[in-house]
DNA sequence: AGCCTAATTGATATCAAGTATCAATAATGA
DNA sequence: TCATTATTGATACTTGATATCAATTAGGCT
């Protein structure tokens, strides 16, 4: 998605905990290999629900401990738990497909420089920005011409 | 807030329910009331505590027919609660204080403008997006210089 | 290898936000 | 006023997530 604009990076969770300072232990492996395995976004239950042999409590610290390294973005969906992705992308922003939940990623310059433009506009300083744009991904309009 | 670049629009939270064909009923009027009262944005909890007369199902619920009815904004906080704030302004976006979780409305002609020039970038339609700032407040900043 | 210590785990309890239920109540229209 | 329908709110429940804490494990040291 926006493959074109994507600029990938490595990402190796099991390193991006260790370098927190963090022991490599088989549950923190297991749930990070199951991260990289799946190239969709997820939510945590998800993730118990298929590594029923890690604990909901390891499960959900292994991913604030990502977090925390900005191994994976948490993005907070309007109704329901946040999903989370994998940060391929140094800084991006993310597109939600409303009608199949897909994520993607995108990085454009433009919003960089929006960002400074604001500077003078706003009544602080800015430390950060989110930005989440909603699509109708092209697999979804091609199924629903389908259907119709 | 970056009141230069906001466009405030009359904001009448009982009629906004009427116009949904809800009835006007005394613990509508009271969340209603409540809200336009606190300038600041509110989670539904606190809504609550502030109403403890007007049962707790009563408020989520008028809290979900004013979204609804796009007199009242859901912004998802990345940890907690969501918030919500009027709708004074048609379309816009939002500043977040990370300090005090103090939040504004603003409104910029270059968002809109990047959402046609990301078109073309992005694979698929776009149907909606979603932007927040944040921010050090003015007062967080002034508070800080002062303490320190 | 074996030992020591601190980090980690995970079952369980708990918490917090929000929704479903449903009998009692209130608002509207005839 | 009455009949009908919407609304309310106490309660129970669901879901997502965290706190507790005894048992386990990893890593360093000798």
């Amino acid at each position: 998605m926006a493959s074109g604009i994507a600029i990938p990076v490595e990402v190796d969770l099991i390193t991006a905990l260790e370098d927190q300072g963090l022991r490599r232990t088989s549950a923190r492996s297991a749930v990070a290999t199951r991260i990289e395995s799946v190239s969709e976004a997820f939510t945590a239950e998800q993730l118990c629900r298929d590594l029923p042999e890690v604990g909901r409590a390891t499960v959900y610290r292994t991913i604030r401990h990502l977090v925390d390294a900005g191994a994976l973005c948490k993005l907070p969906i309007l109704d329901g738990a946040p999903m989370y992705s994998i940060a391929r992308v140094e800084h991006h922003h993310h597109t939600i497909c409303s009608k199949c939940g897909a994520v993607g990623e995108f990085r454009h310059s433009t919003v960089e420089r929006l960002m400074r433009s604001l500077e003078k506009e706003i009544d602080g300083e800015i430390v950060g920005h989110r930005m989440e744009i909603f699509i109708t991904c092209n697999q979804c309009l091609s199924s629903a011409n389908g259907v119709e």
